[in-house]
RNA sequence: GCCGAGAUAGCUCAGUCGGUAGAGCGAAGGUCUGAAAAACCUUGCGUCCCCAGUUCGAUUCUGGGUCUCGGCA
């Protein structure tokens, strides 16, 4: 039985879902989607979800796809979560003997995928809760402050509210500082093996795709996901996990923004996002690169190509 | 055609009482262990429109020119 994944990574809108589903078709194999807001049920025109199926798991052209529609907007879901729901369906796969195709751009799921995670204890909701409103009624200076007294050793960013955040609740749920999790807890690779390509197109190109995208999306629906998650009355930051764009069309539903503003803003947050999946990957030197300006069949090609001795198609 | 206002970073503009300049936005680079399309960090030499004059020195003052935008015809 194989244990070797293929990994398929790149900026959004480079083409990576339609190359893994094509090299799918050729290497029998299933495909996992790192993609941290494809998970969510209710929403799949802005999170570029390739059909609006809402099963856990999605038959495209006869491919089965795991990794959507696996929580609703309201649940709690981190990489822990997805790391294990990964771990579990590529043991299922490679028990089906097939191959296996992970394809995604969150990096944090593809880096937790590849290289695991510190094992640390859950942080229960009132722990959560309890900090969260100490950020709230301190504010992030404070609550770095308070982290300090307790935590000496964890280093970070202490203007990074997230992060400081996240220090505090392992602090004060397990008395224990988060660097001392991962001192003690190192990360431990599962025993697959990865084969990485990433797809590469000039910035200017990814760009056009980019705009295009998003008029697609507009063009197609996502207004009325919006809508939808108006309803739950999500908070600026907490909408911004489902995707760039809603957090812009709820203002324009407000009445805060016209509806080009709100387009243009999608259109540069989106590069500008792109931008941070490129510094993400380009510190990865297992990447191959492959071009993806050519046409499909040609970059097919290019990964087929690869040394067989190293990937058993 | 006349009268005003303007021309400085990719864009919008500030400024230099004459000693070659700085904000916002954009852009680029970076960070990343349980919200990650998140959150955060760093980065500003540009014929200061052109030509001449005054001056030790002009992007700044003076004159002329070019272009742009208003208003009046």
């Amino acid at each position: 039985m194989s244990n070797k994944i293929i990994v398929i990574v790149g900026a959004t809108a480079s083409g990576k879902s339609k190359i893994s589903l094509e090299l799918a078709k050729k290497i029998n194999a299933n495909i996992i989607n790192a993609d941290s807001r494809q998970i969510y049920k209710e929403i799949c025109i802005g999170t570029a979800k390739p059909t609006n199926q809402t099963q856990e798991t999605v038959f495209w052209d006869e491919i089965k796809h795991f990794g959507f529609n696996l929580c609703g907007v309201y649940d709690n879901f981190n990489v822990a979560n997805f790391l294990d729901y990964f771990n579990e369906k590529a043991e299922e796969t490679f028990e089906e003997n097939k191959n296996l195709i992970l394809c995604g751009g969150t990096g944090l799921y593809l880096d937790a995928c590849i290289f695991g995670l510190s094992k640390i204890p859950e942080i229960s909701v009132e722990t959560k809760q309890k900090v969260r409103k100490l950020y709230e009624e301190v504010g992030l200076e404070e609550l770095a402050k308070v982290l300090r007294q307790n935590d000496k050793i964890t280093n970070l960013d202490e203007k990074n509210p997230h992060r400081v955040i996240r220090a505090l609740e392992v602090f004060l749920e397990t008395k224990i500082p988060l660097a001392k999790w991962h001192e003690l807890n190192p990360r431990t690779k599962t025993n697959f093996e990865f084969e990485i390509f990433g797809l590469e197109l000039e910035r200017k190109k990814l760009y056009e795709k980019i705009n295009k995208r998003v008029d697609f999306m507009l063009e197609n629906g996502m207004l009325e996901e919006a809508k939808f998650l108006k309803k739950f009355n999500f908070k600026d930051e907490g909408i911004t996990k489902f995707g760039i764009g809603y957090r812009y069309l709820i203002y324009f539903l407000d009445g805060k923004m016209d509806f080009d503003e709100a387009k243009e803003l999608m259109k540069k947050e989106t590069r500008n996002y792109a931008k941070r999946q490129l510094t993400w990957l380009r510190k990865d030197e297992n990447i191959h690169w492959i071009n993806a300006e050519q046409k499909e069949k040609e970059t097919l090609d290019e990964i087929l190509a690869f040394p067989t001795e190293k990937i058993d198609f």
